[in-house]
DNA sequence: TTCCTCGGCCAC
DNA sequence: AAACGTGGCCGAGGAA
């Protein structure tokens, strides 16, 4: 067996033995609708990819594991070589992987695969958990696949929006122009003149020694004041942020240079169920947090567009689906529903609306979402009803499940140290203080881990039900002979939490944009039936990224 | 030097 | 609007 072999096995038993990369990229070629079983997508995927498979479907193990440890606790364990536990590491190479996997037969896949269909048919609710499997792994898919195209993105604009804000480029080690202009400036008003604005301690004694009452540099709290300093002191932090963040070292760092009439690519790793919601995270170049302000640098290819789609207010409606709550869906029907729950009477203002629900979400107290929360409760007592009883169950140290059955983790020994120590006859009111904080803040986790678990859970079927609608797209495309990225076919470059970009030849920008709309009530008719729920976008055809903002 | 925590801020 | 959920990542500054 050559070195390096792979373990991949095509499903209905058609491999049998051992695959060489190359002959599994070949089998994936000639069979692209067979589904691939392998312990992880994510080491075995780019093989075949760079040669040009892109096979319909697959079954990451190793995903899939993580998701069954905690949702068939009472499953029989997995193996040792599916390694379940936390993603690998940076010490971890793709080699060593690829070298342990070879220890791994066929024969060893089709026992996991088994044992896992064995622990979903014993599990409480097993069409909902094959359906949640089934979408992991197409997200695994299409994890892989978007780091390979990678995200159109103009370093030349990038730096221009630099040179712009910053001026132009400095020297290693040095500032650029406008911010050591602006630190002058605030050292200037703070008579301090070797003050370095970047370090929190110095900052913090000139600002107090200067009269300002705050107790951290934290722009909500500089604001609050009208010294002469706060003004430049704010602009200074808004910059370098931009600078350490994504400046021009992040520029050299992550965006790769176009080769050959390629044009320059950003990509970064994307990490399906990275969060414990089950979110995906993101691995490299800060990929999650991306600045509104660059979105101007993402620029389609010539003759390319990019359609953006963004849906609206995701979790309010996964919760008034998962809650049975009509009242509410209603409210959303087909339109914004936070102007929905205006229109209804049940609150006075689009804001008041957002920050109430917000509120609800995330187990807000105090403020305006604790002003309207009262209203949200009488309004929609279902939908309420549902998040009140999950941060109880968090708080007493329960588990709870998203939709289609994704599990919380229980928590962990510090937790239950502190609820036994307050539960005592001789704790003390700090004991029960910090216990009793805990508890909420574990409340607070699980009340949110069932609404951002499920709208999860639906952005992953959105998705993997576009990739699904472009493959049929690309099918057929005059050029549909070959799969390799940017030889004509629409794919996804983008996806951020509820959120995607699809990079398109320009003549087929509209047909994307109708499947990305498609794909979104598929979506949900995929995980709440007939429940009249609607799952409204924002979806914009165009050229650069920032063009998709709405107003 | 390297590793780690913290404060701060970006995204959803 | 306020300090309430999930993340990644930066520089500062301390520890090893």
């Amino acid at each position: 067996m050559p070195s390096g072999a792979g373990v991949a096995v095509a499903p209905d038993g058609a491999a049998s033995e051992r695959l060489t990369w190359q002959q599994a990229a070949e089998i994936a070629r000639i069979e692209p609708e067979a589904r691939w079983i392998w312990p992880d997508t994510a080491t075995c995927y780019p093989r075949l990819l760079a040669a040009g498979a892109r096979p319909a479907r697959c079954v990451d193990l190793r995903l899939c594991g993580r998701i069954l440890q905690l949702a068939a606790p009472e499953a029989p364990a997995g193996p040792i070589w599916l390694d379940v536990g936390p993603a690998p590491t940076a010490e971890r190479t793709l080699l060593d992987e690829l070298d342990l996997a070879t220890d791994v037969s066929p024969a060893d896949v089709a026992a996991e695969h088994a044992r896992q269909q064995a622990a979903v048919a014993g599990s409480p609710e097993p069409g909902r958990l094959r359906l949640l499997l089934a979408a992991e792994s197409a997200g695994a898919l299409i994890a892989v696949e978007m780091r390979a195209d990678g995200l159109p993105w103009s370093r030349s604009r990038h730096d221009a929006l630099l040179t712009a804000a910053l001026g132009p480029r400095p020297a290693a080690g040095y500032r650029p122009q406008v911010l050591e202009r602006l630190a002058v400036e605030i050292a200037g008003h703070l008579g301090a003149p070797h003050l370095n604005p970047d370090s929190p301690v110095e900052l913090l004694r000139a600002l107090r020694a200067n009269g300002l009452d705050v107790t951290s540099t934290s722009k909500w709290e500089i604001s609050r004041s009208d010294h002469p300093v706060v003004a430049p002191l704010l602009q200074y932090k808004k910059l370098a942020r931009l600078l350490s963040a994504n400046g021009w070292t992040w520029l050299d760092t992550w965006v790769e240079p176009g080769t050959g009439g390629r044009a320059d690519r950003f990509r970064t790793d994307y990490v399906p169920g990275g969060v414990v919601t089950g979110r995906w995270a993101t691995n490299g170049g800060g990929a999650l947090q991306i600045p509104k302000s660059l979105r101007a640098a993402v620029v389609a290819d010539p003759g390319w567009r990019l359609v953006v789609a963004d849906a609206a207010q995701i979790e309010p409606r996964v919760l008034a689906a998962m809650a049975h709550d009509t009242e509410l869906a209603a409210a959303g029907q087909d339109r914004d529903l936070y102007a929905g729950l205006v229109d209804a009477g049940v609150v006075d203002t689009r804001p008041h609306a957002k920050v109430g629900m917000l509120g609800a979400l995330y187990g807000g107290t105090t403020g305006q979402s604790g002003v309207v929360l009262p209203r949200l409760r009488q309004a929609y007592p279902r939908a309420l009803g549902l998040v009140d009883d999950a941060a109880r169950v968090g708080e007493r140290g329960g588990t709870v499940r998203t939709w289609l059955g994704r599990t919380s983790p229980a928590p962990g020994e510090s937790w239950r140290t502190a609820q036994h120590a307050a539960a005592v006859v001789e704790a003390n009111e700090a004991d029960e203080r910090r216990a009793r904080t805990q508890a909420r803040n574990w409340g607070r986790f699980t009340r949110n881990f069932v609404v951002q678990g499920t709208a999860a859970e639906w952005a992953l079927c959105w998705m993997a039900e576009l990739r699904r609608r472009l493959r049929s797209m690309s099918a057929t495309a005059a050029d549909g002979a070959t799969d390799l990225p940017g030889q004509g076919r629409p794919h996804l470059v983008f996806f951020l939490h509820d959120e995607i970009v699809v990079h398109t030849p320009a003549e087929q920008a509209e047909a994307v944009a109708t499947a990305v709309r498609e794909s979104a009530q598929a979506a949900g008719r995929l995980l709440f039936g007939e429940f009249p729920i609607t799952f409204p976008l924002d979806v914009a055809v165009v050229e650069r990224y920032d063009q998709a903002d709405p107003a």
